[in-house]
DNA sequence: TATTGGGGTTCCAGCCACTGGAAGTTCAAG
DNA sequence: CTTGAACTTCCAGTGGCTGGAACCCCAATA
């Protein structure tokens, strides 16, 4: 199958497919023609970094998910302290996004965003006390 | 005062420092040596664009915000506006982290993580169903 | 049969926001 | 007088694509 219809079936962008390619990180079978010849099994891997990557693991990271998705003797502790790291990569970005979304949230609310020059938002980010 | 003490008293790198005077966001004066001296008015404006990226600004929104900073005349409103399109922005992210938090949290939960290559994480990521 | 249009191919450049490193000045301290 | 830190410029690289140019290939239509 060619590559448009990969990237139908995977979810992955044509041009990130080549990209992929590029780095070595899935290679495809060429057809007479030059053009990239896909397998279901090819589909299968490239969904299977589509869904790391929306995971959260970044391409270094779904190199080694797919080399122990494709080892089948791998040891599933393995892929288990992958995960779990990137879990706690996740939890601390969602702890700081939080803190973050407070404090905006914060100076919008008292900000009366109206005609009138004074603003609480540019005072809390210029670094002047809020009072609370 | 030198780009050092300016790095100090702002929390930013001196590197990135100088990237924003390269791409036009705060000058600096230069002292008779060639190096760059800094105001405290300067500190002000850099500590400023350093609170605002770790609020989750883009650079370019921190020009608007740094104009908006500096004219004394500006609505708050306007200040409002780019402020309450960001929140949206955040709480999407933490909605989207969160769901992948979830669904990661599980294969973690269901992997028994020894040394045997059963593994739900890879099983999960391979678009295998969980059957729940 | 010519041509149109929608694939595919390569390669090069650019995005964002830095960051690292090389090579050269300048300065303060010992 | 020398050492070492801090400063300068400039160039290149990071990650993960994405856009665009210029070309080839193939099926369908006038």
């Amino acid at each position: 199958m060619n590559i448009g219809t990969a990237s139908r079936q995977s979810g992955l962008p044509p041009k990130t497919i080549r990209y992929y390619e590029d780095i070595g990180l899935l290679t495809a079978d060429r057809a007479a023609n030059g053009y990239r010849d896909y397998s279901s099994e090819d589909v299968h891997r490239l969904r299977f970094v589509q869904r790391s990557r929306s995971l959260g693991f970044s391409v270094e990271e779904c190199r080694q998910l797919l080399s122990l998705y494709t080892d089948r003797d791998r040891a599933s502790a393995d892929v288990k302290a992958i995960a779990t790291e990137k879990l706690g990569e996740i939890d601390r970005k969602i702890v700081e996004l939080t803190g973050l979304r407070e404090m905006l949230g914060h100076l919008v609310e008292h900000c009366h965003g109206d005609g009138r020059p004074e603003c609480p938002i540019i005072d809390g980010l210029s670094g002047k006390s809020q009072g609370h």
